[in-house]
DNA sequence: TAGACCAAACGAACCAGTTCGTTTGACTTT
DNA sequence: AAAGTCAAACGAACTGGTTCGTTTGGTCTA
């Protein structure tokens, strides 16, 4: 049951990415989105049941995209919150669109699989394992602080926080990542 | 200067931060809070030149009130994550503020004074003097890793984070605050 | 009387969503 | 190959409702 014309549909999207991810829900323009995309409302409406549907389209494709592009390996734990850094500097547009989401109370389902949440917390327990990680941690609650390290500056909201000048970048990356591998250290 | 009446104009206020900080700029509607307020539009037009104006000063209402409700001591550096974990759950709406802000690119400007930002980067440096903090920390970078653990679980995106179980509650408090201990640990 | 206040209404702009008439392209029939 | 058919793609214009910001007319109080 593939759509018509995928392309446009496509092209909607991408366009409904960067207007949500920049405006918000409340703030996006269906227009802007229709006209950005080289569209029309007709069609935009035509793939798209209204502007909800389309920021949740957006919404789960940012999720996706966003649990796919950080790995956790057990092996290099403290390193994934320098990954997550990394990643907030790289496709500001996905924790823009999460954190928009979850002011608008959007419920979001995270993906399932292994990249997924659950198979990261999975991930953290076999780090336990090898000894690589405190076992004393529950490993849900390491990994939300292991997120939230890793978005410290992007989520900072002092202006000037996420910086351009790329020392300070590495310096803020090096720190994150020094405090994670305290924080997993066992003792 | 002083507005003829206070009262009115603090009932805007307190009934503009509600709305916002519930819908953002752009989801916020000029009618609600008004009427919120027991207030006519018109009033709120007189002491408030439009909705960005009165945006701003509530962001500036809750950026005071927030910085000053989290006290940092040098003595208990630890117990601060504490207490921004604890503030978040009080106060939700200042969080949620400065979030609606960042994201709108709305400027904000941190107050100044002891408790402001800069003030708590001076206190962590004299944590570092009396050995209760690693010297090797830049202290503005701590800082900042500090309040993102605080933190959290309120900035998570994963649906649920913030728990209403008082027991997870304090799991993921002693979690915050036990992360901060290793974090600083001098060794 | 002056000014603080309110309810109501207004206007211009804006916005989500729909309708409608036209075009395109693929497939058939002659 | 020319003509006919049909569904989907499309743009422009339209609709009904909402929003900000202003104005008006009036009450109350110092």
């Amino acid at each position: 049951m593939k759509p018509v014309n995928e392309d446009v549909q496509h092209r909607i999207l991408l366009s409904a990415r960067a207007e949500f991810a920049t405006f918000g829900l409340a703030g996006a323009r269906i227009d802007r989105i229709a006209s950005n995309a080289h569209a029309s409302k007709e069609r935009l409406y035509a793939y798209f049941s209204d502007k909800a549907a389309l920021f949740r389209a957006v919404l789960d494709l940012n999720g996706c995209e966003f649990y796919d592009a950080v790995a956790l390996r057990a092996d290099a734990v403290a390193d994934f919150v320098g990954d997550i850094f990394d990643h907030s500097l790289d496709r500001p547009e996905h924790l823009r669109m999460l954190t928009w989401a979850r002011l608008d109370g959007v419920p979001f389902a995270p993906p399932t699989g292994s990249d997924a949440p659950a198979g990261k917390v999975e991930t953290l327990r076999a780090a336990q394992r090898l000894g690589l990680v405190d076992t004393r941690w529950d490993p849900e609650l390491l990994l939300t602080m292991l997120f939230s390290l890793g978005f410290a500056w992007a989520n900072s909201p002092v202006p000037g926080a996420v910086a351009n000048d790329p020392d300070v970048r590495s310096r803020q990356r090096e720190a994150a990542v020094a405090a994670a591998t305290r924080i997993i250290q066992p003792r």
